[in-house]
DNA sequence: TGTACATCAGTGAACGCGCGTTCACTGATGTAC
DNA sequence: TGTACATCAGTGAACGCGCGTTCACTGATGTAC
């Protein structure tokens, strides 16, 4: 006999459930009050009990996929001895792009979601971000310290020493900034892998793709470039 | 007194321009026959004089979008002195994010929709593709070579050799991976600034920001890393 | 130059659809005494 | 243990909306002779 709390929780996660499989199907136009009603066998007036407009269905399922990325990438980078750095990246990179190609429109919707005061949770938003701001501090305390992308009196990210207090490390700016630059190459990689697959004609080798853009983002991250004759 | 045919052509060249200023606005839910129509003074079903269906007039503003971002880098391109790689390089970098940040929406809209058979022209979907294989074989003729990325062996691009044909030139597949992953890291930093400016708390300059970013991909296609020892 | 006919851009009314959201309600679960 | 009341999950009907699309039509532009 369930009491009315539990009761209340079962349903919320049904409705997670719910979503998910609406948006698996037909992406996040298909995520509906009335298709989450009809999943679940309600009315549809019943779900306004659990949610106070549409837009709240949308920032649940965001806020879910957002926490389910980050704790599949967590769990995997963690399973790598701390002294692997490279091991440790690439579980990143890898764990990544599996979440990603197993939910590629929960994928869409967190990337085409602006994230706002209604996704309030910054500690689980910004746990990717401590996570490679914990790995950048690991590599620069092994000598591995990229040349620096810009000026080092320049400052592109101004909001970093909030982010740092949050990590508990120091890491220096040029680490992060080529830590930001290779998550955009992923990021970059499994958008076209995920919607333009025919965007390079003929690929066909997405694993063997894949694998050289990590690599690539490895040169960016992990093996200093010797210093080069910029002016 | 204008003949039909040129009636038609304005009126086709007023529909694009109604389309872009709905997804202005409004995104590309926005962009409906009855929007359009509204636009124009019409009655909707005037529209199906131009347009057989809705996803015909996204299939339009597709096509136009990348003709339009194409041409945009293309001539900002050409007008940079064959020798200047780098220079050559940075105008397509700072073009793109220019185009991207003049037309938000129309590049989400070409950024989530996958090319299909009714996306016919290849010649003009793949010209950006085009003048960056011959960047390369340009960086390539001036010794600029990267490190391989992947076993040498090993393909991940098994199209290459149509779109070399395409391009009329040579390129060795590392140089064309190391181009698409720099590419990648633009599209994905011009996302995260697009959509997402508060991923990085604080990041409030994005100017300087996007200039690091430049500056990986310069790292990665045009200065070859000295050889590493990844066993 | 003039007439007869074909083409075709645009009209106006109508259709069915699925959506978000409201509202007054029922009945079971919980609580106070 | 029992009664009186409060809470609250779910019902069912209804609303107004904007959408895509159809259809028979009008009237101006073009063409053949």
């Amino acid at each position: 006999m369930p009491t009315r709390a539990e009761h209340r929780d079962t349903t919320e996660s049904a409705i997670i459930a719910a979503g998910q499989r609406l948006l698996a199907e037909g992406g996040a136009d298909a995520l509906t009050i009335r298709g989450v009603a009809r999943e679940l066998d309600l009315v549809p007036s019943a779900l306004y009990r659990y949610v106070t407009k549409r837009e709240d269905l949308l920032d649940l399922l965001v806020q879910h996929a957002h926490a389910d990325l980050a704790a599949s990438i967590q769990a995997a980078h963690d399973a790598v001895p701390r002294a692997d750095l490279a091991g440790r990246w690439r579980a990143f990179a890898y764990t990544m792009r599996d979440w990603t190609l197993a939910h590629r429109h929960e994928w869409k919707l967190i990337q085409n979601t602006v994230l706002t005061q209604r996704h309030p949770r910054p500690d689980q938003h910004y746990a990717l971000h401590v996570l490679l701001l914990r790995l950048g501090a690991d590599a620069e305390a092994a000598g591995q310290v990229p040349d620096p992308l810009l000026d080092p009196a320049t400052c592109a990210v101004p909001g970093l020493p909030n982010l740092l207090r949050l990590a508990g490390v120091e890491v220096s700016e040029q680490t992060v900034l080529a830590g930001l630059a290779a998550w955009h190459l992923l990021d970059g990689a499994l958008y076209d892998e995920l919607l333009n697959p025919i965007g390079m004609p003929g690929m066909t080798e997405p694993d063997a793709y894949f694998e050289a853009m990590v690599a690539a983002t490895e040169r960016l991250v992990l093996a200093p470039t010797s210093s080069h004759d910029r002016t």
